[in-house]
DNA sequence: GGAAGATTGATCCATCTGGATTGATCTGGC
DNA sequence: GCCAGATCAATCCAGATGGATCAATCTTCC
């Protein structure tokens, strides 16, 4: 813990390393990572496509699977189902996305991309990539390899969309 | 590209294993690590303290830096201006911080925790590191490690927090 | 077959977010 | 010293978010 007032030297870089090297440094680290990047990503989407960036995400998860169900993205990105309830409808009122009522459970909507949906999602799939190089250029190859490794690792453990600390009751 | 119209049988983790192995594989990984890891800190943060998640990190980074200006939170936490006035407005009116206009600059504000903001940030930081153990419990120690180092390089990266790729003109 | 409980996506509602704006203060040039 | 431009934090405002609710549909048990 550092008083500001005894040393006014202190500066900005001082404080990330302060902090990223604290009892939550790779909470702090990775947050930082993701939450930057999403700062520059959000502001262009809305910008340049005038949507969230959840619409986006939701449109490129689709694209993928062509005729999946609404509620399977949530498997992909970990939002609130009417978050993406909301995404797939905006989506849909711009010709980007259609929705078909599935054949095996009338509650179900298949999803399909549109031609228009298809176009943006390549655009902004390269334009994504793109900033991904950038956000990633610090790194080797190898590091890089390293890093999507133990990312994945992370993912797929047990414990990251469920809590045995953080109870509620 | 999969249609699911002509197999049934895709199941969820075979959209995560797919979206994970894409073009957009690192930003999909570390984005789901990061979001998932934010539903459950953030209800769980909503709920216990009544506060948003800005409020809890925006009190740690003042209770590490007693004096800090308000403008100087941006740099940990990187989150526009407002949202740092608007966090900082919410645990003043709650007895957690306290501000005094500063002596150098008659328009910034130094901020310092209460005790029982300073109570508060121990609570958080315990549970808080708890529940990192918890998504991080996939890596070994030496992986843990590597993870960190290689997020940190990427932190400190030129090109986190600007871009060239995505510019809105 | 009927009923209770579960599931799905749309909608509601309170709150949060983020760019823009504002008034007060500061800085640097003339 | 004065003034134009920059900076800081508070505030505004339009839109997004996320838990709760709802109607329609499905599943399972008796």
């Amino acid at each position: 813990m550092k008083s500001i007032a005894e040393d006014e030297t202190l500066s900005t870089n001082d404080y990330r390393a302060s902090i990223f090297a604290g009892k939550l440094k790779e909470l702090m680290v990775i947050s930082y990572v993701v939450l930057g990047n999403n700062v520059v990503t959000g502001r262009f989407i809305e910008k340049r496509y005038r949507m969230p960036i959840q619409a986006w995400s939701s449109l490129y998860v689709v694209r993928e699977f062509p005729g999946i169900r609404a509620k399977e993205i949530r498997e992909v990105i970990p939002r609130p189902q009417n978050t993406i309830s909301r995404a797939v409808s905006l989506l849909e009122a711009r010709g980007y996305l259609r929705q078909e009522v599935s054949e095996t459970d009338g509650r179900e909507k298949c999803l399909y991309v549109t031609p228009a949906g298809a176009k943006l999602v390549d655009e902004l799939v390269e334009i994504s990539r793109l900033r991904q190089e950038e956000w990633l250029a610090p790194l080797t190859p190898e590091e890089r390899k390293m890093f999507y490794q133990l990312s994945r690792k992370i993912a797929e453990g047990q414990k990251l969309l469920t809590t045995e600390v953080m109870s509620v009751d």
